[in-house]
Order: C-alpha cells, then sequence, then structure tokens
DNA sequence: ATCCAGGATGTAT
DNA sequence: ATACATCATGGA
C-alpha cells in the first residue's frame, strides 16, 4: 500500500470532493461508509471514497486543503487528473456568462469540478444512465463491479475493480439483465465487445475535433449524441460539451428558449456558445446539478 | 395503479 | 433527414 496527502492549497482555485464526486457526473466512486449514494449530509469531511480499476485501488478524503489518499501505487497524478486538480477553477468561473442562473449555480458549488473518469468504465455507465434515475445508475455499476470485476485487497479490506472490457464483452444478454440492466443489457455487451477488439479506440477520438469526436463515439452501440457528450466531457476533457439531457432541455425551455433548435446538433451548438463556449460543459454541470438539487 | 427516469434504436415516411 | 413507437426496471 502507498499513501499520501496532496495540499490543495497548491491548485487554481476551491476544491469540494463531496460535490464533485457526488454531482452525477461520476458514477464510479463510492462511499466507503457504505451510505447510499447521493446523500448529501454535508459531513463528507471525514468520509473516504473509493473507485477501483485496472488492478487499482484508489480512497480518497478531504479534510479542508488537505487530500489524503491510499492506494495500490503512487496515484498522486492520476488523482489530480481525474478529480480535475489541474483546471484553473478561478479562471473557468471568471469567464462563465454573468447570467442569473449561471451566476446562481456557479455560486451554490463552489469546488465542484468536472472529473475525467477511465474511458471504458465512463462509456459503460453512461450507456446505462439512459432513462434511468441518477442512484440506480451507480448502484447498476456496483453490481458489474460485483459480477465480473476482480476481487483487489487494500489495507486489509477487498474491493472490486470495474470489470475491463473482455470481461464485459463475456458476459451473457441474460446475465447483464438479470442484474437490473433490463433493455441496456445488449448495449453494455456489444460495446464491450468492440473496445476490446480494439477497432474504436479512445486516443483514435482524442485525436478528433469535438463534434466529429461525438459522432465517433455514437458508433458504439447505446450511445447517442447525448450519452457521447458525457462521455466527452466526463472523461475525455472536451469541456466545451454540453449533455443535452432532460434537465437541461427544461432549462432551454424555461431560460434560454433561443437556443431551441430543431437538431440536437443545433441545439448543442447555441446552448454551448451561450454558455461561454470553451468551458461550457462545466457551465452545463453546476446549472444541472443546481437544477437537480433545487427541486 | 400509473407514471417516469442524465435516451437510443428500429422502422416507416 | 424526421416522426414515432418501443425498449426493462424499480421507486414514487
Amino acid at each position: 500500500m502507498d499513501s499520501g496527502t496532496l495540499s490543495l492549497s497548491d491548485i487554481d482555485g476551491p476544491f469540494d470532493l463531496e460535490v464533485t464526486i457526488e454531482s452525477g457526473q461520476t458514477y464510479l466512486w463510492a462511499r466507503a461508509d457504505g451510505r447510499t449514494y447521493e446523500t448529501h449530509d454535508g459531513q463528507s469531511g471525514d468520509v473516504w471514497y473509493w473507485t477501483a480499476y485496472n488492478d487499482q485501488v484508489i480512497r480518497v478524503r478531504q479534510q479542508g486543503t488537505r487530500l489524503e489518499w491510499e492506494a495500490t501505487d503512487n496515484v498522486e497524478s492520476t488523482i489530480v487528473d481525474q478529480l480535475g486538480l489541474s483546471d484553473d477553477l478561478d479562471a473557468i468561473v471568471e469567464s462563465a456568462p454573468d447570467d442569473p442562473l449561471i451566476t446562481e449555480a456557479v455560486e451554490s458549488y463552489p469546488g465542484l469540478r468536472i472529473v475525467r473518469d477511465p474511458f471504458f468504465p465512463c462509456l459503460i455507465s453512461f450507456i446505462c444512465s439512459t432513462q434511468m434515475r441518477v442512484p440506480r445508475i451507480f448502484k447498476m455499476q456496483q453490481s458489474l463491479r460485483k459480477a465480473y470485476g476482480d476481487p483487489i485487497n487494500l489495507d486489509g479490506r477487498t474491493y472490486r475493480t470495474f470489470p475491463k472490457p473482455s470481461q464485459l464483452a463475456g458476459a451473457t444478454e441474460t446475465e447483464l439483465r438479470a442484474l437490473g440492466l433490463g433493455y441496456r443489457a445488449p448495449y453494455v455487451r456489444q460495446t464491450a465487445e468492440m473496445v476490446a477488439s480494439g477497432r474504436l479506440t479512445k486516443d483514435i477520438i482524442l485525436g478528433q475535433d469535438y463534434e466529429t469526436a461525438r459522432e465517433t463515439l455514437t458508433e458504439f452501440i447505446g450511445v447517442g449524441p447525448k450519452v457521447a457528450d458525457c462521455v466527452l466531457l466526463f472523461s475525455l476533457g472536451y469541456l466545451q460539451a454540453v449533455p443535452l439531457d432532460t434537465w437541461i432541455r427544461t432549462a432551454i425551455e424555461e431560460y434560454y428558449p433561443g437556443c431551441s433548435k430543431n437538431s440536437y446538433a443545433e441545439t448543442s451548438r447555441a446552448l454551448r456558445s451561450r454558455f461561454g463556449g470553451e468551458f461550457a460543459g462545466y457551465v452545463q454541470t453546476y446549472v444541472f446539478h443546481h437544477l437537480r438539487t433545487q427541486s
């Protein structure tokens, strides 16, 4: 086991571990206290969160300006990357458009950062997210770990890694339905096969501009434009991506009716521009979380 | 019981 | 290209 502490006073802008992990942008971190996802008890200062993938377990907890970690290896750079700690959040917030909804959303959740989940787990989790409530999406990912992941030990406790592409490709549709995936079961299996085959990789997508990358991602089964945007934003660092989900579409109707166009691509362009362009995905995530926690 | 959830796919036009 | 029905599951 390895461990260490990251000083959060060295990064640009604030950081809040709880709101970052529990704002519905990642379904790959779990609270070590076993409490339900989205508890929002505001007392997560002592709560460890864990994630596991690629034979690696990571535990983190925040205490003020200290981010403690324990892991199977030295994961400092991984944590900095996955939790968006190298983003200049002060500059991003400063550059956000100045309208009432955005300002209120951004000011309500200081330290909310965009995560960079590992590609395959992010892809699978958002394929599972369609027509599904947030807490259940999280439970589905935990079920996939239990059924297909590898047990891995850290400091006397056993965790399960998120399954690798080959592990999920070997699942049957019947098995996946038994885990409660419903009609998403064949999507998950087929997409896992595609990733395992290596004919469409993360690096190919990363070499493409934003809109091309979104089109390419929809080649995966069960991935439409919205899920593609989520993967681009929450895994691949396309911070201009604005996933158009039901919450954001409602916000468009109420606050930005002019952005409502006849296609996903056009509406996306309009809202992306309205949300400031380069970091529109950040704005989208603040607004999404704000709308969801207000009602 | 009926409705709905961070939508995508298949089919018909 | 665009419109529409259909797709499981569990919680309210």
